[in-house]
DNA sequence: TATGAATGAGTGTTCATTCAT
DNA sequence: TATGAATGAACACTCATTCAT
């Protein structure tokens, strides 16, 4: 039970966090300050720091409200698609490109935060990952499902969901870095990737 | 020739450049700062200003002189190895990845700057990059020489050769981000990738 | 109504405007800087970022509350003076003189500032500047008053307060510059100006 | 007699001078630093230092070989125009504006300067001044060779000869300041002041 | 005579943060 | 709860000047 204090906490907490979101999507991560941010909800600066001890721990904040709409969006797509095999994997990265470019920079740097925090969420690499990181699992199942002509053990498994989700990290954070990218040539580059790359990734 | 003095310009100004790494690697490409960079070679701020015009022509520098050591590796794989095809592919993306360990925080901070300079070492999906981008056409190259059933076409190649550079930039990236990975599972993945991705996406 | 809190911004904002006069009394226009200020009101130099934009709009607003002060003692002139004609205008111009001569090293800056932010206030030469300086056009009004055989066209009136104007300046500033004459010899030099070549220039 | 080295010297200290003025008109006067001389010089900042004790001094050369060109040239105005009485005073003054203008800000900075040293070449406004000063001299020759029915006596004299030069000064120096005045505009104000009011403050 | 290296003080401006109210 | 006043550190950059060579 939340007394009405804690719930006004709540919501004040979202919508600093909210109003740095704007921020950071007009302006960049780098140009993301406090000040800002008060404009924006049209706050004295200095009220933040009764929600949050610090700039730090509101980045902190901003960065795991991120993550985890991205990990909603994927499942989503796992459990509501109904095609089967090689097409429901590739709906899937199609949901998942999409919902990351949809907060590209919010996206990047949640993906690519070093710190210790950050990586619990984002670590994939590791052995054993699969069982570990829901996402990934997620994506070892669908690719378990795909028709094959030499089945993938285990480790292989693990090992081939791990490099498309590098693989295709690679190309959300490039499309998301090469701001001045047309529309059509960045389509062409997810066709190209979900159709042809990820076909042969997944198959082979 | 050069004059004593031309001399010792140049070391100055490739002193300033290594400090300015140093900066980078300690706290990051928008940690950076003249004054910092002065500090650590005990100089006043000022004097950069005798090497370098600016903070972005010492920026461009720093830059191209780290992009330098990745293409300078990658192109002599290229023309040192004595393999063909499929092999010389692999061998130079071997050494490409091991380039990029080699200086982490470095390669990371320019392959993901986003400023307008940065883009302009990096950026490479735009339509034609394979034409103005060196990198990019040594591999589009080695790509072609591959022997295969249906040739690709001149737009093909370019995207084929784009997508497998965003794929390895995609597992060089999280192989530097999760940095508490054993030196076994970073060779079995690289092995993999190497061994199984990149042959998929040479060949198919 | 003014709030507490307004009326400390207010006076906050006077009191920097004053110092900013004092520091340009003792070391002229061109070396104001934000940091003498501040140190002027013992103060840190970014607490004025919180009463004034920037400088330009801190230097616009010492410019207004200087020539507001000239601009008021004609205008009083102007309005309290019962004289007509001829000997109004002569009326205002001993007032203008005196109350320029009266804050000597500020209006000399005010007036011989180059700046475009400067000239906003202070150009009257344009064509058609009477009807957009208030003090031009007071000018105008008090030499049509005059009788005269040939009554000035539009055009001809508006020259002829420019003319009026420049001269007068012209007095001024030499009078404050050459700072070692004698006060007999001030009021002499005013009173010629005044009596003869005012009275040749307007009458004519 | 200059020994080689002194000839040496003078010519480098004239050609430093020199470049000084063209930045002037180029920037202003306040814009005016020792780089950008030595940068219009192609030479080295330092060197400057081996002709010049310091800015100051190199600064009040400037003003002073400034000065000396427009003694010349309305002194030149005066022994070969021809035409008598006020007509040769309109087209002295017309020499004296057009040479003011064409070295715009040395004219200002030389005539506005508050220096001891500036004011022992501009001050005009003491009592004698005529006998001291060679160009109100000039001058009040000028104002007297004009026929009047009352002849003005020797302080009236002065007196007249000390207005019109302020009045001129004032002209200039606005002609100057508002740096955005149509040529046509003016044109306007200098034919006005040289034939109206000119007229009217050497004839009354 | 002339250079380039170097300094230290200065510029306007932005920022995260603290604190009394 | 929320404010506005205030600070001190940092930023990129320019300048006059000095000095060893």
């Amino acid at each position: 039970m939340l007394t009405r204090r804690e719930k006004e906490n709540r919501i004040m907490r979202e919508s600093i966090i909210e109003a740095s979101k704007v921020v950071i999507q007009e302006e960049g991560f780098e140009q993301l300050s406090i000040r800002k941010i008060a404009k924006k909800l049209d706050y004295a600066p200095s009220i933040i720091y009764h929600y949050f001890k610090n700039k730090d721990e509101l980045m902190h904040s901003v960065m795991q409200s991120g993550y985890q709409k991205i990990v909603k969006a994927v499942s989503n797509a796992y459990h509501s698609d109904k095609s089967k095999g090689l097409e429901k994997l590739q709906h899937m990265t199609h949901a998942y490109i999409q919902a990351a470019l949809d907060m590209p920079e919010e996206f990047l740097k949640a993906q690519l935060d070093q710190s210790d925090i950050g990586l619990k969420h984002t670590a994939s690499l590791f052995k054993g990952a699969v069982k570990e990181k829901p996402a990934l699992q997620i994506l070892a199942l669908s690719i378990q499902q795909i028709p094959r002509n030499h089945p993938l053990d285990e480790e292989q498994l693990e090992l081939r969901a791990q490099m498309i989700a590098v693989s295709t990290l690679g190309l959300i954070v490039k499309l998301i870095i090469e701001k001045n990218l047309t529309k059509t040539q960045k389509k062409r580059l997810i066709n190209n990737f979900v159709e042809e790359i990820l076909v042969a990734m997944a198959t082979i």
